[in-house]
RNA sequence: GCGUCGGUGGUGGAGUGGUCUAUCACAACAGACUGUAAAUCUGUCGGCUUCGGCCUUCGUAGGUUCGAAUCCUACCCGACGCA
């Protein structure tokens, strides 16, 4: 018996995309679906029952970061991270392979996930001056990765067999294979390079995982997918972790899509590796989450999505996603504004606070501005993923996708 | 009334003859954020601008000086002390 089970209930007719029901050992996941990130075991601001609250069907929690703190054995001693934190549904880890990018090769370089060219403060240095000055956190070897915790400066040592250990101790439904997600600033030949790593690392993250006979019945392992902007590289990334097996036919159980993008290269990424893909399992795109991408996402067959940027908006300035596009809270013309964020939404910030409400809390910075904040935009991308669930239900997902970009602009 | 100290841009508070439109912090205003190094970060913050500058500011009014937020005089205001 494998530990998830996935079932298509209907497709996009003529796209990739499709509408299914991912089971788990801790609950069912109607899928597409938004995941909230949960990287230190809470997604911040808000507590199990308030992320149930607004929707929420399954969290993702980060490996590297709970290895350093509190560690894995302790939540091992724990009963597991669903115990510890309080989760008892659905529950993912990420590897650690988006540490070996953002303390890596992004470190101190303001390089994030997704690029945005056009923007001049964002243009990509070229290699030769981008490994120029700051010294990195993370320090890629053929065997592992060496971290310098942001912490407190300890050296740590990561290899996929160490990440699949750690892993096993959280104890998430669904865990990733270690991987080492590239910049966009990398040339081709070391995209290939990587590519074979992350390969290497695949396959050892599976073997090991399939060692652990008991891990094996109460989790699943999706192996990642990357090989940048390039279409050869991505292809052939996709089959081959499709196509990976152990000594015994042990496979994948899903997949992840991984990298740092440039923005124009993010839509023939997926749809390159999704068309390579097994239809017959999930596939999570690793760390998108806007609302333009979450449509292109879902049309080329995503099935999973997580991303930070819905809490860290409502955290950082109370910037929220509405149905016309974000609106910065703190703008003086919302100061004396008393009217919801959103009159139609279903939220419990909006159905009880005012926008004034709101930007004072904010201007105030008294935490409850975040929480709210945070409440309504996981409410505003889970509620958005789950309605497009709907109507490729209904056969309408083309004009839903069409009606949304009417009012939203970003 | 006498004496002492002090009055700097929205606020607090540096500066004590030229490099001063004046450090810094806060507030304000605008922006960024996509598998969280993030309750973080960036920019603006006297006026005008053809973005090269120009004009106006450090309680008020005079003065010294090539040059004053900085020195002198008077006045106004505040705190404290003494009558």
């Amino acid at each position: 018996m494998k530990p998830i089970q996935f079932a298509i209930e209907k497709k996009i007719p003529g796209a990739l995309g499709r509408a299914g029901v991912l089971t788990t050992p801790h609950g069912t996941v109607m899928t597409p679906a938004f995941v909230s990130v949960g990287t230190k075991a809470t997604v911040k601001g808000m507590t199990p029952e308030m992320l149930r609250g607004m929707g929420g069907q399954i969290t993702l929690c980060n490996t590297y970061h709970l290895y350093l703190q509190p560690g894995d054995e302790l939540i091992r001693k724990a009963g597991g991270l669903h115990a510890f934190m309080g989760w008892d549904g659905p529950m993912m880890t990420d590897s650690g392979g988006f540490q070996v990018f953002s303390l890596g090769a992004a470190y101190g370089k303001g390089i994030s996930k997704v690029l945005h060219p056009a923007d001049p403060s964002q243009q990509i240095p070229e290699r030769s001056s981008a490994d120029d000055g700051v010294p990195r956190l993370a320090t890629i070897g053929n065997d592992g990765v060496s971290f310098r915790s942001h912490i407190d400066g300890s050296l740590h040592y990561i290899t996929p067999e160490k990440s699949m250990e750690i892993q096993h101790n959280l104890g998430a439904d669904i865990i990733f294979a270690f991987d080492e997600c590239t910049s966009p600033t990398e040339e081709r030949r070391y995209q290939e390079e990587a590519l074979y790593r992350t390969h290497a690392w695949a396959k050892r993250s599976l073997d090991y995982h399939h060692n652990k006979e008991d891990n094996a019945s109460r989790q699943a392992l999706f192996g990642i997918v990357q090989g940048g902007r390039d279409e050869e590289l991505r292809r052939m990334s996709a089959k081959e972790i499709a196509e990976m097996r152990t000594m015994e036919g042990a496979e994948f159980d899903g997949f992840g899509i991984g990298g740092s993008f440039e923005k124009d290269d993010l839509h023939s990424a997926v749809r390159w590796v999704n068309e390579e893909l097994p239809e017959e399992k999930p596939r999570h795109l690793l760390g998108i989450g806007e609302p333009e991408d979450l449509f292109m996402g879902v049309e080329n067959g995503v099935d999973l999505f997580d991303c930070v940027a819905p809490t860290r908006n409502a955290r950082s300035t109370g910037t929220m996603y509405t149905k016309e596009g974000r609106m910065r809270i703190m703008n003086t013309k919302y100061r004396e504004d008393f009217n919801p964020v959103e009159s139609d939404c279903g939220c419990y910030t909006c159905k009880n606070f005012t926008r004034a409400y709101l930007a004072h809390l904010f201007h105030a910075k008294e935490m409850l501005g975040s929480i709210l904040a945070s409440v309504h935009n996981l409410y505003f991308l889970t509620n958005l993923v789950s309605t497009m669930r709907e109507k490729i239900i209904e056969g309408t997902f083309p004009e839903f996708k069409k009606e949304f970009f009417e009012s939203y602009t970003k």
